[in-house]
RNA sequence: GGCCCCUUCGUCUAGCGGUUAGGACGCGGCCCUUUCACGGCUGAAACACGGGUUCGAUUCCCGUAGGGGUCACCA
């Protein structure tokens, strides 16, 4: 798996490292020029390839701002404080940023279906303040982001169901990359469908994420609200020539389709709106705003994970930028605002890999800086086919209440699903802070393992504080019992826990063997206590109640004795004592050890629940 | 189907041209033991296949097979 895969995504990551300029070893500028990420083929000149005096290269410019922080700065925290002419470099981006937050076009989406409140299309549930104080907080916002390590990444979940597996380890890379290189981490919903996304949707993974521990920087940003901005980026494009009005009917197009299928050719949308001269436009006539994605020559991406990957121009078609009704799409509006948030690093699912050609060519039409991509592979079910909601993948949130796991727990394993840091295995959040980076990623994709989830629950189960766990499964336990635990039942239940934890992977185990503690008299056995319980081992504890009533301490020390001294004098191993006693104090043949038992019930519950048994 | 990506024990992974191919989960055995766990020891278990390159390929190159992703006015 590694060989060849690994030294193809060095070279990639060592690339995208020199234009960004801070390649901890590689660092001649004359190299830096020598090949640069998501760079054109034939079609035009390397844009590295001219003095950056004649023709303004990017990475030139990004290059420039880096060697004047400073100069020798070393690998990943080289711009505490920054310099002044660099800020001033910036500035543009964040106006950018605060021109976004202006309500969305006038007749955007569709009215009547609109399913969030007006509200949540400026600000974030947890914002007090109206959108025209959103653009300050921006600038502090990004302000801030000047003065951190350089990195910026961003989650960007679509509100249309919760926080699914995949999603929470996307997000804990990004949250990950950008804190290991004391960058920015941001999040931003993506609620450009008006039709799908919804507020509980928008809770569930807001909800998901701060279970998780990952704490974002700055309020998250809707995308929606920023649907002007969006469109006027593709005015711009189409004001330069670099995109078209197009005027083809869906049901032209499905034609299109359909003829391409019959003549067995790959289908391309080749609009014959791309070059025809604007006066030819039919008046008032519906038309979406397609981008003129190059047509020759082909498009190397080098990404962070998945090494140089090489796609034709001409496999990459002019995508729809801004729909029938004006709207933005999710193509315009991610490269938008992927580079009015200043994002250095696109860390998402292997799925939107192809997406990223047509991106990079938006990209590169606005003559903005490319950011580095990085690619992880999907999760797939157990069966190897892909996680889908029908399919095993899971809310975030089911995996907390429904299998009873521990954050710590989720995220440990969702690392090293498809992340390895030789043979480590348990990983502690700041550990991982300091250990992650895209190289440890994985090129394949990787099964999910409950198994596995759940020994590592154990593990995280038994680190656990006894207050924290039993505070966790103080409100199932009452759920069950259907009253509140009073504050002996907290207390009972706190000390408990050293003796349960070690025998559970789960909360719900946990509160599964925890409920003998509360169960009312007379118990009611289980199948297994039954057959324990017969007529000799009923005997058996008459014989023995007596002797536990003439303790004078209720101490595991002193049951300890009494019991192995009980069972010595009937000439009995202390397991036929001791299972009749568990199956008459618990109701089941299996507990913590006895005398634990003894103890975390009391003298007086003991010797009541025994004496049941013995009539 | 076109394009793109992937392939080491059942699963997650280590491996960076020479290793008895390592670890973890799971599975089997033994020990500990009052049950169940925990813990300790231990066993079975993998380089998809075929060609090259090389003194030597799990490792580099090319195919084949299998798997996945993607081909919207969804995100």
């Amino acid at each position: 798996m590694l060989g060849r895969n690994h030294l193809r995504r060095k070279a990639a990551r060592d690339r995208a490292f020199q234009c960004l300029g801070r390649h901890p070893f590689r660092t001649h500028p004359d190299q830096r020029h020598a090949e640069c990420r998501g760079q054109r083929k034939e079609t035009q000149p390397p844009p590295c390839a001219a003095p950056p005096a004649e023709r303004e290269c990017r990475h030139g410019e990004r290059q420039r701002r880096q060697n004047e922080r400073d100069p020798a700065a070393p690998f990943g925290h080289d711009e505490p404080g920054g310099n002044p002419a660099a800020k001033a470099d910036r500035q543009p981006q964040r106006q950018l940023i605060a021109l976004g937050f202006q309500p969305p076009l006038d007749g955007g989406g569709n009215p009547g279906e609109r399913r969030l409140s007006p509200a949540r299309r400026y600000a974030s549930p947890r914002s007090k303040y109206p959108p025209h104080r959103r653009s300050i907080l921006e600038k502090a916002r990004m302000g801030a982001t000047e003065n951190t390590g350089g990195v910026v990444t961003r989650f960007a979940p679509s509100p249309t169901g919760f926080l699914h597996i995949g999603g929470a380890r996307t997000a804990i890379f990004n949250w990950l990359f950008a804190r290991h290189h004391g960058g920015t981490f941001t999040l931003r919903i993506e609620d450009t469908d008006r039709a799908r996304s919804t507020d509980e949707a928008i809770a569930a993974i807001l909800d998901g994420m701060r279970w998780l521990g990952l704490d974002w920087d700055g309020d998250e940003i809707y995308q929606f609200a920023r649907a002007n901005r969006h469109a006027e980026v593709a005015n711009e494009l189409l004001a330069k020539g670099h995109a078209y009005r197009c005027y083809l009917t869906q049901q032209e197009l499905a034609a299109m389709r359909e003829q391409a299928q019959a003549e067995r050719r790959p289908f391309r949308v080749n609009s014959p709106w791309r070059d025809r001269d604007t006066a030819d436009a039919p008046e008032g006539e519906p038309f979406v705003v397609r981008l003129k994605a190059p047509r020759d020559g082909e498009t190397t991406i080098a990404d962070a994970v998945q090494g140089d990957v090489t796609v034709k121009n001409e496999e990459i078609d002019d995508f729809v930028m801004l729909r029938g009704d004006g709207t933005p799409t999710y193509m315009l509006s991610v490269v938008v605002d992927d580079h009015d948030m200043g994002i250095t690093h696109v860390i998402r699912g292997d799925d939107h890999l192809n997406n990223a050609f047509r991106q990079l060519a938006l990209i590169e039409a606005m003559e903005w800086p490319t950011p580095v991509y990085a690619h992880v592979p999907l999760i797939h079910g157990s069966d190897g086919a892909k996680l889908s909601k029908r399919h095993g993948a899971l809310g975030v949130e089911a995996y907390r209440d429904e299998m009873g796991m521990l954050p710590e727990a989720l995220f440990n394993y969702l690392l090293r699903l498809g992340w390895g840091h030789g043979d480590d295995e348990i990983i502690s959040r700041e550990q991982a802070i300091e250990w992650f980076t895209l190289d440890g990623v994985g090129k394949s994709p990787a099964r999910f393992d409950v198994k596995k989830l759940e020994n590592l629950n154990g593990h995280y189960i038994r680190e656990s504080g006894d207050a924290a766990l039993a505070d966790i499964a103080a409100p199932l336990i009452a759920a069950h019992l259907g009253h509140e635990l009073h504050e002996d039942g907290m207390d009972m239940l706190q000390r408990s826990m050293a003796a349960i934890k070690p025998r559970a992977k789960t909360i719900h185990e946990i509160v599964e063997q925890a409920m003998f503690l509360f169960r009312t008299r007379p118990l009611n056995l289980d199948e297994k206590a039954k057959s324990l319980l017969d007529s000799d081992a009923r005997a058996l504890l008459a014989t023995l109640l007596p002797e536990l009533e003439g303790l004078e301490e209720w101490t595991e020390d002193a049951l300890d004795t009494a019991v192995r001294e009980f069972a010595e004098a009937q000439a009995l191993k202390l397991g036929k004592v001791a299972q009749p006693l568990r199956a008459a104090l618990t109701g089941s043949a299996q507990s913590p050890g006895i005398f634990d038992v003894l103890v975390l019930l009391g003298r007086e519950e003991s010797l009541a629940r025994i004496a049941d048994q013995t009539r």
